[in-house]
DNA sequence: TTTAGTTTGTTACATCATAACAGGTCAACC
DNA sequence: GGTTGACCTGTTATGATGTAACAAACTAAA
């Protein structure tokens, strides 16, 4: 479980998560790849709208609002009304290949793909990046202090916004 | 510390949460009067479309939308042009009266007034009840992941939805 | 009582999201 | 191979959420 160990997750080319300088084209193209082995091996159909919403949302680690997609996905020559950008990112999403980034109305790239996890997200104030981080423990403390008050939690949404560690240097 | 223990809160009727049956009027009056008594002893200013907003969310322990929030306050001869409850409910939430619920797009009034707290949200999905949960192991871990990828947290937003005890019993 | 800051109300608009339906594509089955 | 049913895409239209900008009213302080 790469999420909740400081092991630098397996499948992916960067060392261990969006604010570490890594060769963004190879993580791209791994997480992509992944996606594409894990579409094919379920029932999932990796249509090209969908791909190229994934492929967009990989530009970079930032969380895109639809709109942003959908102009996009425009310029490539797709449909440029909002329910094809919605549509592709909520496959994207319950295939586990996207987030939805409450606090931003936005998008981000799953950068684990298939490892079944329920990460929290920081986002750095600054340069909008967006990190996944293990939340194990992190729901462990939320469900206690749920089931404390006789609360049963199916999902939850952890989100932090901050500084990423280049930012904080900056700033410095 | 009424947040970060088992205790029941000793400024609110309720015994904890808004989960446990109570009376809700002496609930609402509670809450009400020490909003009141924090606002006067700071600078800011209950006004009355302020304290219309908070009475209207402290109406029960759901959430509200600005535009429903807005009905309302038009029922009670108030403008109703979405930036009069937008910006009451924005007065609420800097003095910490007032929650908004990002998963939601909604505002909850704040149990806890002038206890400067950062509560985890319970959402049962069921009676739409938000009851806020203490929150400070929760930011605990959440802090230590962030830092461990060498992010600095500034602020978090922490929700879950699932079932409250009653709707659970219900279920069952 | 002037004055400066704040609050409210209004218009107009920006942004985010979905319902509903028509047409196209795909795969499975006879 | 053609039919069928499920799914996918595109479109129109609309709903829901949120804000910029300015004018008028109010408040507090000099």
């Amino acid at each position: 479980m790469p999420h909740d160990a400081p092991t630098p997750c397996t499948a992916c080319a960067a060392p261990d998560t969006a604010f570490a300088p890594h060769d963004h084209g190879d993580c791209r193209a791994n997480v992509l790849s992944r996606a594409d082995a894990l579409a094919k091996s379920s029932a999932a159909r990796m249509t090209p709208v969908r791909r190229r919403v994934l492929e967009i949302l990989l530009a970079d680690h930032r969380a895109l609002g639809a709109y942003d997609v959908l102009q996009h996905l425009a310029a490539s020559g797709f449909g440029n009304q909002p329910p094809v950008a919605y549509r592709a990112l909520e496959f994207l999403v319950e295939q586990g290949f996207a987030h939805r980034i409450d606090r931003l109305n936005a998008f981000v790239a799953c950068m684990h793909p298939g490892e079944a996890h329920a990460p929290a997200f920081l986002i750095c104030r600054t340069c909008r990046t967006v990190a996944e981080a293990p939340a194990k423990p992190v729901r462990a403390a939320l469900n206690k202090a749920a089931s404390q008050l006789g609360f049963h939690v199916d999902s939850s949404s952890i989100e932090a916004v901050g500084l990423c560690p280049q930012c904080a240097q900056a700033a410095a």
